[in-house]
RNA sequence: CGGGAAAUGGCUCAGUUUGGUAGAGCACCUGGUUUGGGACCAGGGGGUCGCAGGUUCGAAUCCUGUUUUCCCGACCA
């Protein structure tokens, strides 16, 4: 490709919106260009690099023998009225009405479509197991899209789906989705740490995220040193390291504590440490009044909390519903005589403590020296804290290390929810109708590019990892009116086109322009056609090299091959 | 959805406090001098100052409404 006949439009500075760096890399080097909140214009450069992305997935799903198709983006509401979700994935979705009023949508994701059409097409245990795949720009209303193409209204997506007759067979496919994610990840040069996580509201068991450490990421996990333990924050289980001495049983006394309406200034006040304290706070669990005990030194975490009351919507209760259920305003609110609660349910860190300061069910007061059994009952002990760092992971007692990180894949077996509910049965070996059983996969394309360009940033451009850089070779010719470089630089941009993707610089510019701008490609190689082209001898220079390198043109195809293969 | 900030040429910004009819740098066009890390000189084109009302002899500037964008948090199936 000519570089005087791309259409790459550079700028010195980056807009004022931008202030994720990726986001100002691609903005400054002319990959994209932002159309409104959320949704962004692949310019030549930016589109090369998402084609290389996608290809990179179809050369890996072609091995594992899953078919790429495409379904529409315009759907039906009644599609998801049949699941369900229609009301249930509430404002996020863009909704629309066509001319004769019929509701439609325009895909978040797909899981009724696919299951829509193998309830339809496929009626046989022989025809699994089966895995489909799409790649597409999907449709999120979000609340608050950000960080470019990290969080956007209108992305690509890579969704595929699973369908088995069995287990087994499910187990499988999952093991080869996995493992075919993992090379993905590698080939696009972005780092990645497969997490436990949460496999939201629809259900579904091995919920494993790909999360790719980076500075502007939204989500934290946690890992151990060995590798041994990678989970979420919003699922990540540490061990309480904390013991209290056993103390015989206190009278229980009411002490006034005004103002204090936190942990601190309630241990402040008291002059006890925050293990001497157990949090009470109610949540609304659908309709369920919960009320939910944790030690004052550890943060409840809402995620565990939804999957342990099994509730559609889990929320703390404001300051109005707060002070009409329990009487008492926040920091008040206790166990003890708590009839009105549903439920109490408390973390395992509220086990063995002894002689407790609790909310007395009033404001600005607090019981001292109160004593489980004897004085509050609680239901249930669940592990619903959020991790610490530094706390010893679960598996091999190492301290764990939080990272933020950006969520650039997600897979889990879904299991029958949608099979069940859309009727998606087939026939076993003894004619016996059942349920398919599916699995879900996804990647972020276009954020998985957000997160490549953050971990390969250098001083003035991006280092592109090659299998997704937008041109494996760039050849930059210092003076357009020297016969023997434009000679040279032609003879190479032929040469390497045959098995490159070549850009050659052959605009009028000054060296300084030229340069700048191939910071901004990224390109592993940059070939720099100058004074001694005569010579035979040109320079490259990799991204992350501080300076160019002399080389004869005798030499190069060895350089090349060993840097790209 | 709560809180905060901002909107002036393609980009970065000044001008708003104290109303007088818009300016700089970069980018772009022409000519010249240059030419290995975003050149210099001279000339030039481009903005109804987000939009709509209002106050005023006069509004980028003051008032009201509205739209859009960004940031923090909540949410993100």
């Amino acid at each position: 490709m000519r570089q005087s006949k791309f259409f790459m439009p550079t700028l010195k500075e980056a807009p004022s919106d931008a202030v994720a760096e990726s986001h100002k890399l691609m903005i400054r080097g002319g990959y994209i260009r932002q159309v409104t909140a959320g949704v962004y214009a692949y310019l030549p450069l930016g589109y090369r690099v998402l084609r290389k992305a996608e290809g990179i997935i179809e050369d890996e799903m072609e091995k594992i023998n899953v078919p790429e198709m495409i379904m529409p983006h315009l759907l039906p509401a009644t599609l998801w009225q049949e699941s369900g979700r229609y009301k249930k994935y509430g404002a996020e979705m863009f909704k629309l009405k066509d001319r004769h009023g019929r509701e439609s949508l325009l895909g978040p994701t797909h899981e009724e479509t696919f299951t829509e059409i193998i309830a339809k097409n496929l009626k046989s245990y022989k025809q699994m197991p089966l895995a489909l795949y799409q790649i597409q720009t999907k449709f999120r209303d979000e609340n608050r899209p950000r960080f470019g193409l990290l969080r956007g209204r209108e992305f690509v997506m890579l969704d595929g789906y699973s369908f088995a007759a069995t287990r087994d067979q499910l187990d499988e496919q999952f093991d080869d989705q996995k493992s075919a994610y993992k090379r993905i990840f590698k080939r696009a040069g972005v780092t990645v740490h497969p997490v436990i996580a949460d496999s939201g509201t629809m259900g579904g068991k091995n919920s494993t995220e790909f999360q790719a450490p980076a500075a502007i990421g939204e989500d934290t996990i946690a890992t151990n040193e060995k590798g041994t333990y990678a989970a979420n924050l919003e699922m990540a289980k540490s061990i309480d390291t904390f013991k209290q001495e056993p103390e015989d049983a206190k009278e229980l006394t009411k002490v006034a504590t005004p103002g204090c309406d936190t942990i601190e200034k309630l241990a402040k006040f008291l002059n006890v440490p925050a293990t001497r304290i157990v949090k009470s706070i109610l949540y609304i669990a659908d309709d369920q009044k919960v009320l939910v005990l944790i030690r004052g030194d550890k943060q409840i975490n809402e995620v565990k909390l939804g999957h342990v009351l099994d509730a559609d919507e889990v929320h703390e209760a404001d300051s109005a519903d707060l002070k009409e259920i329990t009487g008492s305003e926040k920091g008040g609110v206790g166990p003890v005589d708590a009839d009105w609660a549903d439920k109490i349910i408390a973390d395992e860190t509220v086990k063995d403590l002894y002689n407790v300061v609790v909310g007395a069910g009033e404001t600005d007061y607090q019981f001292e020296n109160a004593n489980l059994d004897r004085d509050f009952k609680v239901d249930e002990f669940v592990d619903i804290r959020t991790a610490n760092e530094g706390e010893p992971d679960p598996v091999d007692h190492l301290p764990l290390k939080f990272t933020t990180s950006i969520e650039v894949g997600h897979i889990f077996k879904l299991g029958t929810y949608y099979t069940k509910t859309m009727g998606a049965d087939f026939l076993d070996q003894n004619g016996k109708a059942k349920p398919v059983i599916m699995g879900s996969y996804g990647i972020g394309v276009t954020r998985m590019l957000s997160a490549a360009v953050e971990q390969h940033l250098t001083e003035h451009g991006v280092a592109w990892p090659k299998e997704i850089a937008p041109f494996a070779i760039h050849i930059v010719q210092m003076k357009m009116n020297k016969e023997d470089q434009t000679e040279l630089a032609e003879k190479l941009e032929k040469k390497f086109s045959e098995k490159y993707d070549v850009l050659y610089d052959d605009r009028k510019e000054r060296a300084g322009v030229k340069f700048a701008d191939a910071d901004l490609v990224g390109a592993p190689i940059r070939i720099t056609v100058g004074k001694k082209a005569a010579d035979g001898i040109v320079e490259v220079k990799r991204p992350t090299d501080d300076k160019a390198t002399e080389i004869s043109i005798d030499e190069l195809d060895k350089f090349v091959n060993q840097e790209l293969g």
